[in-house]
RNA sequence: GCGUCGGUAGCUCAGUGGCAGAGCCCUCGGCCGAUAACCGAGAGGUCCUUGGUCCGAUUCCAAGUCGACGCACCA
């Protein structure tokens, strides 16, 4: 027989122990705090709950009187069921305003929806056709309101499922009447204001949608087009053979190149740029051409020729030179402009005022005629030369042959380019100049009042600030009317000779306001100029026109609140500036650049301090989460399997400043921390079974000194955390929290409570010691969690022990006061690095032990320490306690001189050297502490138990002042 | 084409002009009084690439590259 090994004799004394039942006196954990979340069942009933005592408004009544933190929400477009981007950006949402209110603001959060515009008349059109056809355009607005009152039900089911707490109720809808009534208002201070003028020049027009378009719901994507060099013939060989200082007069042409032949029509001139160099040059078979002498040589290339140039001239020295147009009757001049590049084409540019900006702008200043052949329905107009009739889309391909055939077309080519689409139909638009209402952003001074409040916002990310500068610096004049039937009217008159607005426009504005308030739109709609005008009827139009939505939502910083907060206005009727903005990058664009531009015409100020965004998801390969590519996790399913509080999680790990990726596999891993979370406040309720604050909570000065360690380090973390919120950093309160879960507590904290907790007696103070600061640990780590974590915190909060108002919900609390003594601790600060640093050492030996067999448990083991200086004065300081420490069954410090060979150096992180000497230790195992101690089976009432255990069932119990 | 931001372990993210960090995941082990839990150990990195500044660069600078986004082009 071989010897046994030290294991072995210490399991069969195991084997022995089991015949008595030492767990009755331990106080082992408890609590009806479920490890299992089941979240998918769950949060549905908590969330009937929520809503049964009316959650919201408890929190808010809780939270009145503090400071107002004021978040206006971005609202969705009632269309369609929410995707993974809403549910991210309303969560985050949730999140902050949450956090705000844990700094102790009243913070209200009223939700809400972009309820006019196209995509919900085209959805109506689907369903009941075109005004006019069925139903009249009064009928036809029911019906969107109808729908919109749909879509936003289903939207407002899947957001309150995320945990969103917020004034679902009561939200804010850009077709309430208070909303349009008041966005009329805003309209009126904005025309006071003398913003809002009147021009006819092109602006992006959507043949399918029939209606101008704003800036933002333009997208660029890739298009083929025809790519054409046209040759306009000079109309006086002589004129032209003159300004390039030849003598003859032989017939030449001057080239354009374009991608949209179906402009020509328009066409009023031929732009050159002044510092340009030009050339006629000899070109083969087309003869003499002119074009700028930086693109002769691509240009021939193209046309399959060699040039030969004949003469030079600056553009400038072309100007007024006259050329045949190539179909049309008429000639048109050459004109210089700055917008000439030599980028593409041949240095002459085709200039149609009517289809481009820059033909617009330098059109104007020659006095050409903005003359637009195109009508609303996309075709051309009676009278157009060549393509009267036609559709634009189908102007191209007679255009290109009718300049084939007169020999004026050069060259024909497919390019590949960006080109404007829309961002509904995803169909290419067009240029086409209308008569239209701006808001002008320079006649005063707009635009540069709108920069400077930029700068006076907080933009996070950074980077965000100057995005929007450039994009408000070198914005267009903001085309605001619309001719469509779904939305909040351009409630103005309009002169009818001189196309003016009436000069008491802002007053009528608010009559009309008052009016929609009580009645609604139609009390617009279905009104004659003569029942406000009067008299005056026959001198004014009523503008059939409606206002872009962006105009609604971004009227949300005053329409929002009035239409939720009427009595909280200033004097003047104006809403505080919001503390937040919040929403998906693109908005820089969109939402941010609206509300900022009526805010600022409206009242000169920006309407928010700060704006955040976020990115877009991605799945795991980092592309896009689309429709079409089928990458889409929906939320509505992560709430049905893993349960929104995992979801909301996830939203939180992520650095939402660059794009968001998301994968079945990442849930996973969020479900894993999740569970980390989950099971840490479960061990803490679990141990605070019976534990009433106040009258078992022990004050801090007399907390066992790890006790006292464990209140500071969780400070120490709550600042963090609370930095973390106030920056909106999540995945930094994410982080830390997690590891503090698993590092501070589940590693250290807890393991080594867990004896004290067990094996002392239930109302010891060293018992009770630990339970107080696991009360404060747990109180502050509900609320850290809670607007991350909602549901798992309110789920704990009504567990938590101690009496507590019943109607204070977690989500009304701010920061829990973390008890800080101010008696000097026992183990003074200095000592915890080196006694930490000391732990991770002897973990590793007693890993090398385990590995060796020598033990299994730590318990097994029995320590001796050597060391000097700092190291052994701190390990000196815990004295008898230590064992409890390291959670071995003996641990002990002695000087380094004594330390014998085989002691396990350990270089210390902090500094200072320790030396270890650990084996298995031969005493017998506690029935009730597990210990192995040598006076286990001393005492004759109790042979299976060590002194302490004897102690503490029979005696006085153990005195701890450390550990 | 221009601009902004970013590239650190398989993943999510910290961090720093001076030996590269955490957690998760993974592997191995322990415990069996948090048990569909808990504890420990280990493996795992050219800190995107190339130059430059510096005694020393993952960090600062420049160029490049990849990715995201924005702007522009769109005549």
């Amino acid at each position: 027989m071989s010897t046994l090994t030290d294991r072995e004799v210490n399991q069969e004394a195991d084997v022995k122990d089991q015949a008595v039942d030492y767990k009755k006196p331990l106080n082992l954990p408890q609590t009806a705090f479920p490890m299992q979340a089941n979240l998918a069942q769950r949060e549905p009933q908590m969330l009937a709950r929520w809503e049964a005592e009316k959650l919201y408004e408890q929190v808010q009544a809780a939270s009145r009187g503090r400071k107002l933190y004021w978040f206006v929400d971005g609202p969705p477009y009632a269309n369609g069921d929410i995707h993974l981007g809403h549910a991210v950006n309303k969560t985050l949402k949730d999140m902050v305003v949450k956090a705000a209110r844990l700094d102790g603001h009243d913070a209200a959060f009223v939700p809400g929806w972009d309820c006019h515009g196209l995509p919900i008349e085209l959805q109506v059109e689907k369903k009941h056709g075109k005004v006019g056809q069925k139903l009249d355009a009064a009928a036809f607005r029911a019906k969107c309101r109808e729908y919109a009152l749909q879509q936003i039900d289903r939207q407002r089911q899947d957001f309150k499922r995320l945990g969103v707490l917020a004034d679902w109720e009561r939200p804010y809808l850009t077709m309430q009447p208070a909303y349009e009534a008041e966005q009329l208002r805003v309209l009126a201070r904005i025309v006071e204001n003398g913003h809002v003028v009147r021009g006819f020049k092109p602006v992006h027009w959507c043949l399918d949608c029939g209606s101008s378009l704003a800036e933002a719901e333009v997208e660029y994507q890739d298009k083929q087009s025809p790519a054409i060099d046209v040759s306009f013939a000079a109309a006086d060989a002589a004129d032209l053979s003159r300004r390039f200082g030849l003598g003859d007069a032989v017939p030449a042409g001057l080239v354009i190149w374009t991608t949209t032949p179906w402009t020509l029509p328009a066409n009023q001139a031929i732009s050159a740029h002044p510092d340009l160099d030009y050339v006629l040059a000899e070109m083969g078979p087309w003869g003499r051409l002119v074009l700028a002498e930086g693109l002769v040589e691509t240009a021939a290339q193209r046309y399959g020729v060699s040039p030969n140039i004949l003469a030079r001239a600056k553009g400038a020295a072309l100007e007024g030179l006259r050329a045949r147009h190539p179909f049309a009757d008429r000639q048109v001049p050459v004109i210089l402009g700055e917008h000439v590049t030599l980028d593409a084409g041949t240095g002459l540019v085709h200039t149609a005022p009517a289809h481009g900006v820059d033909d617009y702008v330098v059109g104007k200043k020659y006095g050409l005629a903005v003359d637009n052949p195109v009508g609303a329905d996309g075709k051309f107009l009676p009278g157009t030369p060549l393509v009267a009739g036609l559709h634009v889309r189908k102007a191209d391909e007679v255009i290109i042959e009718a300049l084939r055939g007169s020999g004026a077309l050069v060259h024909l080519a497919t390019i590949t380019h960006s080109y404007p689409h829309c961002w509904r139909h995803k169909t290419p638009l067009i240029f086409r100049a209308t008569p239209q209402w701006f808001v002008s952003m320079d006649d005063r001074g707009l635009r540069s009042r709108a920069v400077d409040e930029i700068g006076r916002t907080r933009w996070i990310p950074g980077w965000g600030e100057e995005r929007i500068r450039e994009m408000v610096a070198g914005r267009p004049d903001w085309c605001i009317s619309r001719q469509r039937y779904w939305g909040v009217p351009l409630a103005v008159f309009v002169h009818r000779q001189a196309q003016t607005l009436h000069p008491q426009t802002p007053a009528l504005l608010l009559r009309v306001a008052e009016r929609v308030e009580k009645e609604g739109l139609e009390a617009w709609f279905g009104s004659s100029v003569g029942d406000w005008l009067g008299g005056e009827a026959g001198e004014y139009d009523k503008c059939p026109d409606t206002l872009d939505v962006w105009f609604d939502s971004g009227s949300a910083h005053q329409c929002a609140f009035v239409s939720t907060n009427p009595q909280a206005l200033d004097a003047d009727g104006l809403a505080p500036q919001a503390d937040m903005y919040l929403e998906g990058s693109d908005q820089h664009r969109g939402w941010f650049m609206s509300s900022l531009l009526t805010s600022v015409a409206m009242r000169g100020r920006a309407p928010y301090k700060a704006v955040l965004t976020h990115g877009f998801t991605v799945d795991e390969q980092g592309r896009k989460m689309s429709k079409s590519l089928g990458n889409g996790i929906e939320p509505q399913q992560i709430s049905k399997t893993l349960g929104a509080d995992v979801l909301r999680l996830w939203v939180a790990a992520s650095d939402y400043s660059g794009e968001i990726t998301l994968s079945e596999n990442l849930l996973k891993r969020i479900a894993d921390a999740y569970r980390r979370i989950r099971n840490t406040a479960r061990f803490l309720l679990s141990n605070l079974e019976g534990f009433d604050p106040a009258r078992d909570g022990v004050p801090v000065d007399q907390l066992l000194a790890i006790d006292r360690w464990a209140l500071d380090s969780a400070r120490r973390l709550q600042d963090e955390i609370g930095l973390a919120y106030r920056d909106a950093q999540f995945h930094l309160v994410y982080q830390k929290l997690h590891n503090y879960c698993v590092v501070d507590l589940g590693g250290l904290y807890l393991d080594v409570l867990k004896d004290r907790l067990y094996t002392m007696p239930e109302r010891s103070p060293g018992r009770r010691s630990a339970q107080t600061a696991m009360f404060h640990v747990v109180e502050a780590l509900v609320r850290w969690i809670a607007p991350i974590l909602s549901f798992t915190a309110d789920e704990i909060w009504r567990l938590l022990p101690g009496e507590r108002s019943g109607t204070a919900s977690v989500f009304a609390q701010t920061w829990h006061a973390l008890p800080q003594s101010k008696s000097p601790p026992p183990i003074v600060d200095a000592h915890w690095p080196q006694l930490l640093a000391v732990r991770e050492a002897v973990k590793k030996v007693l890993e090398d032990l385990r590995v060796r067999e020598q033990i299994g448990s730590a318990l097994d083991a029995e320590l001796k320490l050597y060391a000097e200086g700092p190291t052994f004065d701190a390990l000196a300081a815990v004295g008898p306690e230590l064992r409890f420490w390291f959670i071995t069954s003996e641990a002990a410090v002695a000087p380094l001189s004594q330390r014998p060979a085989d002691a396990v150096e350990a270089v210390l992180p902090p500094g200072g050297t320790v030396w270890i000497s650990a084996q298995a230790t031969g005493a017998g195992k506690c029935g009730r502490c597990w210990h192995r101690r040598p006076d286990v089976g001393l005492h004759s009432a109790h042979p299976l138990l060590c002194g302490r255990c004897v102690e503490n069932i029979s005696g006085a119990g153990e005195r701890r002042l450390y550990i």
